[in-house]
DNA sequence: TTTACACCTTTACGCAACGTCAATGTAAAT
DNA sequence: ATTTACATTGACGTTGCGTAAAGGTGTAAA
């Protein structure tokens, strides 16, 4: 009928320095403490031990067991309810998670079994990363999952060949870019070819190319400053730069 | 082509707290420190933490992203496939988590809709909660899976008037008990009589009875320490007691 | 030139939910 | 009477940073 730390420890599954614990945070007070100050439990601690392990089995916080279990009118319904949309929440994550893992297994397998190139190694994981964790969460919300899923997609089932191409038109870019920059012209001739290389580039990327999405993208340039460092950094303005020549190459202002 | 701590936290989405972080463990070093002892880091860091990044996203653990990232020769396949062993296993445990929390409110709703009674709150719960989390991984161990879910199925299902049955037959086994052990006789009348209404106490939450299981349980008893402290607080000896009661009862030793 | 202001530095405490000594006192069993 | 098992409080360690505090720089405007 009365039990010290060890004994309801064992009973429940837990250790004493869970009960001691609970007791500090005052979740869990034992009935009473014998004369040498042993913490002594009763039938209703038990209870109450049973009902908090419950909630945490289920990943609730004990500062919200807290609230549940000393508040009489508490709504535990709702509480339940709230809980749950969490932990879906939390599932989808992990689903994600778990397949990027999955894909990047792929990715690395076949990396090895395609080339042995050290120099090869990582970027093209490099470039999943750079789109799906950099800015993949702003260009879902503009154009929508299914594009960047296939960009990651295409990436993923480059050759080396392809790599190679779409690493070498980078630097072009960059370079007809610094070019056109001089002339200071963004709807001069350089500055439209340094469009036009952008377009290719994009397009190893992207799926189905727009005139409206390319547009969007160079505005992207400008307004998200992680952008605009990366093409500022070769020369400021460069960015902005961009932008006004791909906005002449598609004939779109936003 | 060269940052600050705040540049590079501010084009890698994290803190410059973070950075300064991952310099104290090792896992990113600037390139150099300026004569101020400003950190300031270059392209290389940069591709490195978008590896660290990406590793992190995936949900690994910076202690082995250090292994990862430090060790050129590491084999990321192998770090990652043991990775996604954790996922899939997490996941598993959410699913778990899940379906408790959805099994619950069902419960409770039906709970509400059923009948007010204070006495009867968290009880049923509290029935499959003992069931589940306390013996459940021995009870399914030893009799598989099918039984345990049928069982919390049934509690489940449980009317009022059932549980209140059951609840009445539970003080009716404690009772036949004691006055059977005071007889000191497990084969005696009584002591029958409380093994027979011990048996229609697990018929509330079998599916299937047989002397085997019955037997079995009664062994177990005795056995966990947990089931033992249950009945011996009552009485020390009981459930030794009770578990000759039963084994003469169904005719099986073990 | 001074001053403002943004940015840098290190040091160090705080968070959640305990695990894990350490030093010491008590109950129970031999 | 002594061993053994268990009780107590106290305090530090864990992970991945957030968040001051106290003070030194870098640059631009007044």
């Amino acid at each position: 009928m009365e039990y010290t730390v060890q004994k309801l420890a064992h009973m429940a599954g837990v250790s004493a320095r869970t009960l001691r614990y609970y007791d500090e945070i005052g979740i869990l007070k034992p009935a009473r403490m014998n004369s040498s100050g042993y913490r002594i439990y009763g039938q209703a601690e038990v209870n109450r031990l049973q009902q908090i392990l419950f909630y945490r089995e289920l990943g609730v916080s004990l500062e919200s067991i807290k609230d549940i279990v000393t508040a009489p009118s508490f709504n535990e319904t709702q509480a339940l309810r709230e809980h749950h949309v969490k932990l879906l929440e939390k599932r989808e994550q992990l689903d994600v998670l778990i397949s990027n893992v999955e894909k990047t297994i792929a990715l690395t397998e076949g990396r090895i079994k395609m080339m042995d190139n050290e120099k090869f190694k990582g970027f093209k994981q490099k470039l999943v990363d750079d789109n799906e964790a950099n800015y993949g969460k702003e260009i879902r919300e503009k154009y929508g999952n299914e594009i960047v899923n296939k960009s990651n997609q295409k990436v993923k089932g480059m050759s080396q060949v392809q790599y190679d191409e779409v690493t070498k038109l980078t630097t072009e870019v960059i370079e007809t870019l610094h070019a056109a920059f001089e002339t200071g012209d963004p709807a001069g001739q350089l500055a439209q070819k340094a469009a036009d290389l952008h377009r290719q580039w994009l397009c190893y990327y992207w799926d189905s190319y727009t005139n409206e999405a390319h547009a969007g993208v160079a505005q992207m340039y400008v307004d998200d400053p992680r952008f605009t460092a990366y093409y500022d950094k070769q020369q400021p303005g460069m960015a902005e730069f961009l932008r006004d020549a791909v906005h002449f190459y598609t004939g779109i202002k936003k």
